[in-house]
DNA sequence: CGGTAGTTTGAACCACTTCAATATTCGTGG
DNA sequence: CCACGAATATTGAAGTGGTTCAAACTACCG
């Protein structure tokens, strides 16, 4: 297959610069090349499981994934979107302690742990590279804290529907202000990840819909007519890029 | 002064074994002496604010600090307690998202960002120590998402003082699962960090004390006769340290 | 001891949840 | 290509946990 053929080689790699990969010169390139491997996961399987031994650690190249809890009386809560670059696994532990669940069909770069591991010690643009990226992630969880604590119904969905257009968001070429996405995830996983639910998520879609602040067609496609509209509904007064 | 002067070398350092230092060697150790600062802040003074210019990371020596967002409305959420041997900064960039505000006395252990990143590219156990601390904040700060999006007054506030049992607590001798600490956080800041007001925090800390989850004496002593029973109201069900 | 910041408690209110019914989307097979 | 059906989404109405507003209390510092 072409597609796989292309994927086959870090070169022709489409996050190639975005990943934990991003800084790694040819020679490096080429060691991880010796240990990846790739995987395809199913809509809706698990990737990885709460407690249970981790073999690999593993970088989204395409669809997308969420990092859930649930706790025993089933409530449930997403505490991550993983994308297209996004590092999934915790070297030096064995274990995480959220699901990773596929939402679309995603395509993994994995590595063995151990073997990732060898590399974190020998090749510092691989080590700095996933601490700049784990800094990130921890500034934006930490972000994010603020829209499960304090914020309501309306803005957490302004604040995440935000998140995804900036992510995700293909700006009309004629007006840049107008971006176009797909949701890649149920109203109920909307909830999970907002503390709402599945009800109050939809009703504020509803809401927003009606004041104009989106448009939607069918179940998952978003336009966002005017994003420093949606900014003000979502209390986001800069300019960065967030979500947990 | 004879607690500075051992504050001064690293050797006699109390979080010597847990800071980002932990696997430093002799040589390694020298060379952050060198480039080393003591700062001490005082109860409720700012450390660092969100969007200025960061011109040092730092290790909170002694002492307890809060990070915190807030809203043009004024509505705050904490979104970490930082305590000896945590890690505040974001090498390679100029600024942070959040406030970061002295709870007690803080002394800190300071270095000169510019200073630490070449630290960083030539120490590679500094490297190796500050991603494994960033990956378990980021565990623990995902950890916690769960407890603001889904969790109820009561179970919020044991996750709470689970969580502060867990790093404070000193055992009682005869009977370990007794645990006393003492709040570094008024109920305010407490609310602030569980998305909660001020009185629906005190009233569950009452409840918690009516119903024998905890005793308390004055404002800020808190004493959990049974560290299980508290677990059990927080819904936690392993045995790890979590905490944002 | 007196003053004040911090805490506790009370009562009315409201945003979100819960329970329930209807409607839409979209894949599949006729 | 359309009709069917299951999954997903929307909307409605009543209930409730947490907030809000208000007042009293208490710990702790000088």
């Amino acid at each position: 297959m072409a597609i796989a053929k292309t994927r086959d080689t870090c070169a022709g790699c489409p996050i190639r610069h975005r990943a934990v990969c991003a800084y790694c010169d040819a020679d490096e390139l080429a060691m991880l090349e010796r240990i990846k491997s790739y995987a395809t996961i199913a809509p809706g399987a698990p990737i990885f499981f709460a407690r249970e031994p981790m073999r690999h650690v593993a970088t989204v190249v395409t669809g997308a994934a969420v990092l859930s809890r649930t706790l025993e009386d089933g409530r449930r809560q997403i505490s991550g979107l993983m994308l297209p670059s996004d590092f999934i696994g915790r070297p030096w532990r064995d274990t995480i302690s959220y699901d990773v669940t596929a939402l679309s069909e995603v395509v993994l770069c994995r590595f063995d742990r151990k073997a990732f591991e060898t590399i974190l010690r020998d090749t510092p643009h691989v080590a700095e590279r996933l601490l700049s990226m784990t800094l990130d992630d921890l500034d934006a969880a930490r972000d994010w804290s603020v829209v499960l604590g304090r914020m309501a119904a309306r803005e957490r969905v302004s604040a995440f529907l935000l998140a995804l257009a900036r992510r995700l968001g293909t700006p009309d070429p004629k007006v840049p202000e107008r971006v176009t996405f797909d949701l890649p995830l149920t109203r109920e996983a909307i909830a999970d990840a907002l503390g709402l639910t599945l009800e109050t998520a939809s009703r504020q879609m509803s809401a927003l819909r009606r004041d104009g602040v989106i448009e939607t067609e069918g179940r998952t496609r978003v336009v966002v007519p005017d994003l420093l509209r949606l900014q003000e509904e979502a209390q986001d007064d800069d300019d960065g890029g967030e979500l947990g």
